[in-house]
DNA sequence: TGAAAATATGAATAACTGTTCATATATTAA
DNA sequence: TTAATATATGAACAGTTATTCATATTTTCA
């Protein structure tokens, strides 16, 4: 199947119940977008381009040749990547470039290798 | 394929080389892993088991009633989560309690809620 | 010991996901 | 317009994953 069942995802699960045991009131719906939301960060490819973009915009190719991935590897997981509105394009001539749309992507990224990091003991 | 791949994909990828191009110098190495662990809050029962827990410790029963699932379906998670060291199993009697293992898991999973209802306009 | 309760596990399956390859689209420059 | 460059996209495929169902294991209690 192909990327589409991202968004195909989201809207097929959606529904207003409520899980009736919760310390903090998240719905249902709130947690499956929480999972679907964490799922963009479940892959090295993601997470490598993420990482890149951490040091500011960068090109499609530029991706391509720093990460040593084909071109359409790269296409493909920044279509997922914009969809989600992770990432943000920016057209100067010929050339695109990407860089993370929200500021929480970053945060996120790094509470999380803080505690990879920690069970290392680095 | 049975869920063992969790662990069989940790080690298949193991390796030394280090991303050429990094403002904080993370090795690839450390990426896979980061991606590997985003992976278990990238499904919908498990970010429920985890959500629960943050109310403290809770049977394998109990979460099957709460969350309205198949005990086997909760128990093949739970091993999931718990090969991974996310949750810690504690016997008593006939019944197995499990808890948070680590105190980063409640951190990262509001980093991500916070992301989540941000987005909502919450 | 035997039955019941609670949990774990294995195999099978259906669905999903990332990559590959080929090709299409868009932009620039000659 | 044509060629070249940069990026996007579609279809197919192989690998992965969550669930289901059946069964095994462990512990308690009669």
């Amino acid at each position: 199947m192909n990327n589409c069942s991202y968004i195909k995802n989201k809207e097929l699960h959606r529904h207003d119940e409520r899980t009736e045991v919760s310390a903090h009131e998240v719905s249902l719906d709130t947690l499956f977008e929480l999972s679907e939301f964490f799922k963009f960060f479940g892959d090295t490819t993601r997470i490598r381009i993420i990482h890149l973009m951490l040091s500011g915009e960068i090109s499609v190719n530029d991706i391509a040749e720093k990460l040593n991935l084909e071109q359409s590897v790269v296409s493909h997981q920044l279509r997922i990547l914009r969809t989600a509105n992770l990432v943000k394009p920016r057209r100067d001539g010929r050339k695109m470039f990407y860089s993370l749309d929200d500021e929480h992507i970053g945060l996120i990224f790094n509470t999380g290798l803080t505690h990879i990091l920690h069970k290392k003991g680095k």
